[in-house]
DNA sequence: TCGCACATGTAACGTGTTACATGATTAG
DNA sequence: CTAATCATGTAACACGTTACATGTGCGA
């Protein structure tokens, strides 16, 4: 899915700017499954204004730089229902942590500890990010979208903290100065 | 994390050519986390044996076209302990069905029964096929991986079936052509 | 005073995908 | 007979990231 698609379905929860588009898409409730960056999203804000799925207003500021407020047209909410109309790609999950997984025999356990604890400090963080946020949206589809999220994010800590040892076991005990 | 970390660790379980990389990261023990496509392979195997990372022995088959199978050096296995050593970028997740999740009330019910389904059957087909993976692989660290992976599937299954009605419910009802 | 949050935007760059070319064998 | 599998490789293309430019106000 391209950031495009993206911006409607964004749009279509009410006005904003590249700005807000962004910070939902890589803090808020939208950056569990997309991540996008200003150069993607304002170049795509600039062809869907062309197109006239959006609308700009520029919305001058006192002291702060003026933000410039996208709506959706008819057109572009109808272009977001037909994207989402034809068939979704499966989910795909990078993890640059599960290929170190895969490794551990190579490693020493030390990093294998490291990585494991810094994995579950991450989620951990996200988790109760994510309970934050679930309180203050009474958004149905969001919060069917969060308990998701919340619950996969539970099992997998759950997992790694269960199974850290059994890991740290597989790696390389102690063989001082393995790094670099 | 990059296609020439993928190689190296896919290499560092025993030669391999790049249509067996290939083959693992789409369909077989790698595919849950990473995915890559010839014209990354390809480029990314030559490029490290140019850094002498790798070796290439060509093997004339008999019928089928000759594989080339790549081995790691000492200097590969390196390079690869020292790029796992470095910190791991967060798990990223991407999810046209999340998105679309999100906009259900803008979309026809029997859409979301659609989609939702077919996730329900996309994610058995992987379970079936994780499990009899397992099976035959006596690697430690890629049966923690893939008992990682068949917990996750199940969990996003039970989720999703549990939640189906109340996902469809939200959407528009029989408003027969709202599709293009 | 340093640097962050706000806010938009662009150009260079990196990286990967898609679609092709090639060609024999085998399963349906 | 058709399609798929095996198997490598390349070029065109799409797409997105990174790093910059620009500029003010506010909190540490």
């Amino acid at each position: 899915m391209n950031v495009s698609t993206l911006c409607l379905a964004f749009l279509s929860f009410g006005e904003a700017s590249g700005y807000d588009i962004r910070k939902a898409s890589t803090e808020g409730n939208f950056s569990h499954f997309v991540d996008a960056s200003y150069g993607a999203i304002y170049p795509a804000l600039d062809r869907l204004e062309g197109d006239d799925l959006v609308t700009r207003r520029v919305e001058v500021q006192d002291g702060k730089p003026s933000r410039h407020v996208y709506a959706l047209t008819d057109k572009g909410r109808e272009a977001l229902v037909s994207q989402l109309m034809e068939p979704v790609s499966p989910d795909k999950m990078k993890s640059e942590f599960l290929l170190l997984t895969l490794c551990a025999e190579h490693l020493p356990q030390e990093r294998l500890e490291q990585a494991l604890d810094q994995r579950i400090a991450e989620i951990d963080a996200l988790t109760e990010d994510l309970s934050s946020k679930s309180s203050d949206c009474n958004h149905a589809p969001s919060q069917w979208v969060i308990r998701f999220a919340t619950l996969m994010n539970r099992t997998k800590r759950d997992y790694l903290k269960a199974n850290r040892d059994a890991l740290i076991a597989l790696g390389k005990p102690a063989q001082s100065a393995a790094a670099e």
